[in-house]
RNA sequence: CGGGGUAUAGCGCAGCCUGGUAGCGCACCUGCUUUGGGAGCAGGGUGUCGGGGGUUCAAAUCCCUCUACCCCGACCA
């Protein structure tokens, strides 16, 4: 491809409102332009690594037995009332109407309708399993779209449904689901973590997140230094300390603290260490329990985990923190000055809570604390349970070594769904015995668009993008210095432009007569992996100019050597 | 949706406070020179100053209003 017909429009200027460094570069490299909030086009260099993305996804979609189809984007209404989404997926899904007034919406996803084609289609165990999956765009309204493709509207999807008779068979293919996401994102370049999810609203038990670590990436996920152990930081067990709690040493005395709110407060003006401190959060009791509040217990450090507290039986879902007012009319003292002596709504602890000795607290009086407090001595030990997000230094929950904390990019997610849909929209089969079965499902998503974006912020240095190899846009940059007057570059550029082509090289070739740092420039920019220049004073010694896109140095290859040699590590 | 902010040329911005001919850099067009790290000289403005309304002799500037976009919070590939 020559530069003339495949226009290169990179921006000097960072754009203003791109935020994150793989927006940023998409946008200089010219590979996207925003037509509205979350919603982009790709230009023609951003779709030849979308495009890239999708042939791997294929090429493994296929390998692992799945099955393509393509859905219409848009969808009745019905199928989405039938499934009980049409009220539960909220102003996340796209409502449109078409001029009879009938309902549609744009598919964020698309269950419905492959359960819909799979009651339609599979009607015997011996059809089984099945996976279908497609590519295509979704669109989810989100509240904030921000980053880009990152985190877009509209986006590309692979979305892969698969249908069984049992358990068993969803487990296997689910399996083998997981083995071929861990082959994408290898293919792709990309370092990345699977770990244990939540699986939220979409329903099912068993479900994995595929992350590509990232500092800029918007989820937590924590994983062992000694083991296989990963998990996102919302769903990740939080253990009790491996130390056994200590004997008390200090009285329990009431101290004046009437400038002490917060725990940083206590913390730097009562020399209290951190550790030694206890939040005391009160939170809405489960609907029919005979308390309207419950108070929660974590350390001073540490965080409570919203998704972990609202699943107990004895609090709210979704949790609810109670307001300052209902606070003052239950215990009589404001949300500074809590703590679980003398307290008069049910309390649950963190595990870590109830490892700690000798510690600070609310003494529910305005403008007091507790200092020594003691478990048993000086009250009775509540019910104890896991309440917060874990944090670097907890033991793994497998038991082997330590977590640690990183920043990661959700690009795909797998559920185990179970007869979520089947059941609701009456996806059977007939089974060996000719009874009627429900099938149970999986899902499988992928982030295709958003996998463009990961792999930049993974890979770029000042001067750009620098592709893994399988993503580059195209995969090599020919570059003739002073092409306008030297008819000897010229021929041999021409030449060599000609001889990638026919060996099968994707090259791009800057056939625009520009100067020579516009060029480089520009092809660092866009992150080709490889470039090839060629000059007067290499031709005089018969040798062009190498230089991988990581490279520090470039280096001078036989001119008749250099097809060859880009030909090994280059091919489509 | 709540809170904060921005809107002036394709991109990045100044001008607004204190009303008086719409500017700068990059990009773009023409010509000449230049060609190993985003060139130089000369010429060119490509703009409903986000929209609407108001105040005023006069509004990018002051007031009201609408819209769009960005940032911070709960959701997700």
């Amino acid at each position: 491809m020559r530069v003339s017909q495949f226009p290169l429009s990179t921006l000097k200027e960072t754009p203003s409102d791109a935020e994150v460094v793989s927006h940023q570069l998409m946008l200089r490299a010219g590979m996207i332009q925003r037509l509205a909030a979350g919603i982009y086009s790709w230009m023609p260099l951003g779709l030849r690594v979308l495009r890239r993305v999708e042939r791997i996804v294929r090429e493994e979609m296929e390998a692992a037995g799945a099955l393509e189809l393509l859905m219409p984007a848009v969808q009745p209404a019905e199928l989405w009332q039938a499934s009980g989404r049409w009220q539960a997926y909220g102003p996340e899904l796209l409502r449109l109407h078409d001029r009879h007034e009938r309902e549609f919406c744009f598919g964020p996803t698309h269950e419905e309708v492959i359960t819909d084609i799979a009651r339609r289609e599979i009607r015997s165990y011996k059809q089984l399993p099945l996976n279908y999956y497609q590519i295509q765009t979704k669109f989810r309204d989100e509240i904030r779209p921000r980053f880009g493709v990152m985190r877009a509207r509209e986006f590309l999807m692979k979305d892969a449904y698969s249908f069984h008779i049992d358990q068993a068979s969803l487990q296997q293919t689910y399996e083998r689901m997981h083995a071929a996401y861990s082959r994408v994102f290898e293919r792709c370049g990309l370092r990345f973590r699977a770990v244990a999810a939540d699986s939220g609203a979409i329903g099912g038990a068993v479900s994995h997140e595929f992350m590509v670590l990232a500092d800029s990436g918007e989820d937590a996920i924590a994983f062992a230094d000694g083991g296989d152990y990963g998990a996102n930081v919302e769903t990740a067990e939080a253990l009790a300390p491996p130390d056994a709690r200590q004997a008390p040493t200090q009285e329990l005395r009431l101290v004046d603290t009437p400038d002490a709110k917060t725990i940083q407060q206590l913390v730097d003006g009562y020399g209290l260490p951190i550790e030694k401190t206890v939040k005391t959060l009160v939170v809405a009791a489960a609907e029919g329990s005979d308390t309207d509040l419950v108070a929660l217990l974590v350390r001073g450090d540490h965080e409570l985990n919203a998704i972990k507290a609202a699943r107990l039986p004895q609090v709210a879902a979704p949790l609810r923190f109670a307001t300052e007012a209902e606070i003052r009319d239950a215990i009589g003292a404001g949300p500074g000055s809590l703590g679980p002596v003398n307290l008069p709504i049910p309390c649950l602890v963190d595990r870590a809570v109830a490892a700690m000795s000798d510690f600070g607290a609310g003494a529910n009086v305005d403008g007091k604390h507790h200092f020594g407090i003691n478990w048993e001595r000086d009250v009775t030990l509540p019910e104890v349970a896991d309440l917060r997000n874990v944090v670097p230094g907890d033991p793994s929950p497998d038991g082997r070594g330590t977590l640690d904390i990183a920043r990661g990019i959700e690009v795909g997610h797998i559920f185990q769904l179970g007869d979520k849909y089947s059941r609701a929209m009456g996806a059977t089969v007939l089974d060996e015995a000719g009874r009627e079965v429900v099938m149970t499902m999986g899902c499988y998503g992928i982030g295709i668009s958003r996998i463009v974006a990961a792999a930049i912020e993974q890979n770029h240095d000042a001067r750009g993008i620098a592709w893994p190899a399988p993503l580059a846009p195209f995969q090599v940059a020919l570059l003739p210095m002073n092409l306008a007057k030297s008819q000897r570059v010229r021929e041999a550029a021409e030449k060599l432009h000609d001889a990638m082509l026919a060996a099968g090289i994707d090259v791009l070739f800057d056939d625009r007569g520009v100067r020579p740092g516009v060029m480089f420039a520009d092809v660092e920019l866009i992150g080709l992996p490889h470039r090839v220049v060629v000059g007067e004073k290499g031709l005089d010694r018969g040798v062009v100019e190498y230089r991988g896109r990581r490279d520090a140095e470039a280096r001078d290859v036989p001119l008749d050597e250099i097809v060859a040699m880009l030909g090994t590590q280059a091919a489509g």
